[in-house]
DNA sequence: CTATACCCTACAGTAAGTTATAGAGTGTAG
DNA sequence: CTACACTCTATAACTTACTGTAGGGTATAG
């Protein structure tokens, strides 16, 4: 017989709550069997799936990106021209937010530099001295 | 007289909604002072107060860092120091996302470079046979 | 005097991703 | 057989930083 997971094993294996696995599946993210207790099984695959979601979502994709490339994956029902298309705006967009964190560190750490040197910290009446400094239109 | 704005002059002049501002006060980040007819009263230096909170939020900070570092201010420190762990806190937060983001984005450059030379479309019976090929332990 | 522009409070809603609760059924160890 | 752990559904609450709405009161120009 096929080796399955309740709900609360599957929670431990991945370390991910039992009500945020109901949730992922309420997203469709993420599919169960159901026994005649009504209880959800689960295959030792879905342990994968759902550490493919954490990973997904620790490089800052959203539950609804993931449920796009899983849908397609769980469904097939979309040509693969288009999965691989998909698969180049993710990468086009974890691309350009790199490079947006990339800038936005270094415009914080000549923050960071800069305040390292200064004797502004006795200077005045102001909040923070430093702070004050800041350039909205970074 | 005491020059004085009420909450639509401020607004105006430092760009921030109506209800933002009394959001702030609701949040302790900005006091004013009540007339007879409940209206707040803003000082001149309010202009500044907000513009710094807007500064802090351009950094990376949240209203409750702000906060904090203006809690300190009010007891007579100089929360200099405190600015400055909480944009280290910042940058190193940064660094380990666009890490963990670089890394993802390789992955997924396999997976495309590994489609984009197979021929698999039309080698089996299921609907998208490059995405079947997934290893979810990505 | 009236129009309308502004102010007030309090509450609802938004996104996104959960966590928590209530009330009920189920499965298992001793 | 009794605990108790586990499961179910449905709904509410939490977070952050607001925006929007309802239902009022107030200030000002013509």
């Amino acid at each position: 017989m096929t080796a399955s997971l309740k709900i609360g094993a599957l929670s431990k294996q991945t370390d991910v709550a039992v009500g945020a696995l109901r949730y992922y599946e309420s997203l469709g993210l993420l599919h169960s069997e159901r026994g005649a207790n009504g209880y959800r099984h689960y295959a030792p695959e879905a342990v994968q799936q759902v550490q493919f979601i954490k990973k997904a979502q620790a490089i800052g994709f959203s539950l609804e990106d993931i449920g796009e490339v899983l849908t397609l994956h769980e469904k097939g029902d979309t040509p693969c021209g288009l999965v691989q298309s998909l698969l180049q705006e993710k990468i086009d967009q974890l691309e350009s937010q790199i490079r947006q964190m990339t800038e936005f560190k270094s415009e914080l750490e000549q923050y960071r530099d800069r305040w390292a040197s200064s004797q502004l910290q006795t200077a005045s009446s102001n909040i923070c001295p430093l702070i004050e400094t800041v350039d909205l239109r970074l």
